[in-house]
DNA sequence: ACATTTATCAATAATAATTATTATTTAAGT
DNA sequence: ACTTAAATAATAATTATTATTGATAAATGT
């Protein structure tokens, strides 16, 4: 198991259970499709969710992924990530932290710093804004590029 | 002119000289389209910023539009920002600042802030990744919405 | 356990966004 | 002014995403 999956604290019951208080129904497919998108690689794309959910259950349709990860960013499982090489992105990592993106060959790096909080302690007071989700992306270069 | 425009300093000159600066050519269609980004609202979509390029020259393209916005994205006289809502959006005015984006009603709302340099001090030099752009969105609902 | 209600599912069709292609035009240096 | 590489417009093609619909399966009450 990668540095990555080990992140995935919660058992399927947990996950279920979030999403069953959340007003939605826990179906298989719903935590097949939670489940794909940890062990799909870092920064997967629908299709890559799809295609690895597609070893769980063969009959699962590209739709019902891209309507649960409507629902798991709705209910903050989930950050959506920009469409930075065409396709939209997600990531089950919650935790804050920087993607750095290089601009050349793609690569996505995980950047730790301090807390949303933080960077911006009167962001929800301000305006009264509700924070439900984050995404914080930096582009240029990486090491290897540059 | 509202407060967006009014951040656009540079004449039209000074932008074509930064982008031949950059090794690309200064055409008028280009001027225009970077003209209309500023123009054509606060984080205009490409679809936005070509009806208000039309207003200039009639007879410019979609695809010169998406041309563009890439070239500007590459050499950094833009921001790409994520396709919440569909598709992509872009914003021309560069200082660091966090987009609130209310998952409801779909509004963005320019939160300031402190610079990147003050959040993430060692960001360029840890694994020397060069800075060309940030895109930072916190989603959740506005002060109408919730 | 069973029936009822209701949300979700898969499959497909439809739409929207984006990129690739190609012939033509143009900027910028000689 | 001439040349040449690059940019443009128009169009076609591709890819990503959403909407629709009938079938299915989960939750709830009996």
């Amino acid at each position: 198991m990668n540095p990555h999956e080990l992140a995935m604290i919660s058992s399927r019951e947990e996950i279920a259970e979030t999403i069953r208080k959340a007003g939605y129904r826990a179906t298989s497919q719903r935590i097949i499709v939670y489940e794909a998108l940890w062990k799909a690689g870092s920064h997967p794309t629908v299709s890559e969710i799809h295609d690895y959910a597609l070893k769980t259950d063969p009959t699962i349709s590209l739709a019902t992924v891209y309507k649960n990860l409507q629902i798991f960013s709705e209910i903050g499982l989930v950050r959506e990530m920009g469409a930075y090489d065409g396709s939209t992105h997600y990531d089950p990592d919650l935790g804050f932290h920087i993607h750095l993106i290089c601009n050349k060959c793609g690569k996505v790096e995980d950047f730790d710093c301090v807390s949303l909080e933080e960077i911006a302690p009167n962001l929800s007071q301000r305006a009264g804004f509700e924070v439900q989700s984050h995404n914080f992306e930096v582009r240029g270069l990486c090491s290897s590029c540059h």
